[in-house]
DNA sequence: AGTTGTATCTCAATATTTGAGACATTGTTT
DNA sequence: AAACAATGTCTCAAATATTGAGATACAACT
């Protein structure tokens, strides 16, 4: 079986065609198969065979992952029907959640947003070139939100990841709405977004109010209201938004609402020992 | 390295002297010992060092791993400063909740009931010989629990716990009711238990009217109210509680909460299939 | 019943992991 | 500031732990 473990055979050759699912970082095979299983069965993937398929490796094998997998509680196993994912992971998560101080300091300040808007409030850092979301406080109109904690989403178009570029140097905007303008558009419910002169005018505003608006440009008929949170140094390291349905969100609201969202993610920041002050960075 | 893989020298010494911290499975040393390491730092080491002695490691092999669990996105790592759990981690453990249908059906009608009462509602399973919190709507009233999704907890001494013990066999009763007597009691909240001869009479009680109390039997200051959650074949699989601080349930409260929950109950029971019906095991 | 798919186990071959150690880098102490 | 301690990173030969083909036992579906 050809993977690569000599470090004299890789001259220029940057194609690998070992593992064409997975690449291959260094002397822990069964480790990185273990957590693509677990990750395979999380995507939906839940029989041997399948698991077997996208993973490239025999049956037998997998089986013996699987097992082991089940017995430290990381997934579930009900015979002749496939694997789930177990108790274990759900235990695991919650402590990620708890480890980030970012979560336990945001929740009040977020819950108080929430109860004085109405509105679904979410709090997000950066992952990648994404935003991932670390709370959700559902909206109290009965409306739901498919967002979750958890999730991923593009930057460009959401208000939480727009609140996240403005910690970024401008110069990396255009990548990212130029990602999103291409991408492929998993549900289809994405719009055309909007373009680029028109987006980065508008990203200019933002900078200087430090907050940010999304008009239905993630998902129709939601537009949102964000702003970033720092922290002692001064840099973006998450934001906060508040959602909710069109009806619910004309443009004066919106306008009403900027100030009011700015003001919880500076309470947020001030938790993390920011101060505010007008010289450096981000704020006027 | 002493493991045993091999499945003849296996007489009848029970004893496996290999890894004091860890039990081996077969075949799949790697892996287990990665997912052993995503738990250290679960459990708060979170130096090389400490890990690579916990699982009695070399550093060098400990630091592979790791490395490639942070490549994954299991762990997080600050350089020089340690490990955390990582981003992947959440989001597995947000997709393992969703994947179990429970908790959705479920989501409806714990929110009533958290609205209808004003206390923290919690949704359990058995998990071994413990109560797994799979959800948990906090209360209006501000004061938080310290119960979190993902928990687990004693069988015995807990609102919850006590609702899943009417779905088994009595003869189970006494040794879950003995361990939590016994228990070296962590954190040194709970008060002593209640006798045998007490507790089981209560439980009989309990058995008939289908829904339980907790009388600060967890945790001081705490009561609560529960009650079991059925499938299609009556078989106990969950079970609810509302619970909050002594002030606000005297007993004639709890009285009346009772069949409050133990009706949000049977309503997620129906979502399950359940049909009400006085034939069978738990019901009279 | 017959058929298909999963669950489970064995065992020889060897690819994969192992772990000691050297070195580079960073943070902490004197 | 310099010495010290701890962590990050890499190499390589040895051999253990993993692999995977295959055979069997069950379960489910038609």
């Amino acid at each position: 079986m050809p993977t690569r473990t000599d470090p004299m055979t890789q001259p220029v050759d940057a194609i690998d065609p070992a593992t064409p699912e997975r690449r291959q970082a260094a002397g822990t095979q069964t480790l990185l198969r273990g957590l693509a299983a677990i990750e395979c069965v999380a995507t939906g993937t839940t029989e041997v065979k399948g698991i077997a398929a996208r993973l490239n490796t025999p049956r037998s094998t997998v089986h013996r992952m699987l097992n082991s997998l089940v017995a430290e509680g990381y997934l579930h196993h009900v015979p002749y029907k496939g694997y789930l994912l177990g108790p274990k992971l759900i235990e695991l998560g919650m402590r990620a959640l708890e480890q980030r101080p970012l979560v336990a300091l945001a929740r009040p300040h977020i819950e108080a947003l929430a109860q004085r808007t109405g509105d679904t409030v979410h709090l997000g850092v950066v992952d990648g070139d994404e935003v991932f979301y670390l709370d959700k406080i559902p909206s109290t109109r009965g409306l739901e939100m498919r967002s979750r904690v958890g999730l991923r989403m593009p930057l460009a178009s959401t208000g939480i990841g727009k609140a996240l570029m403005l910690g970024m140097p401008p110069s990396r905007w255009r990548a990212l709405h130029d990602a999103v303008a291409t991408a492929p558009d998993t549900v289809g419910g994405r719009p055309g977004p909007l373009p680029w002169p028109k987006y980065e005018k508008l990203m200019a505003g933002f900078l200087r109010r430090d907050w940010v608006l999304d008009l239905e440009e993630n998902e129709i008929g939601v537009r949102c209201v964000g702003a970033p949170v720092r922290d002692i140094s001064n840099q973006v390291v998450a934001a906060i938004s508040v959602a909710s349905a069109v009806p619910y969100m004309p443009d004066e609201r919106m306008a009403e609402l900027g100030p009011v969202v700015r003001a919880a993610a500076d309470a947020i920041s001030k938790e993390l020992g920011w101060k505010q002050d007008g010289s450096a960075t981000g704020r006027p």
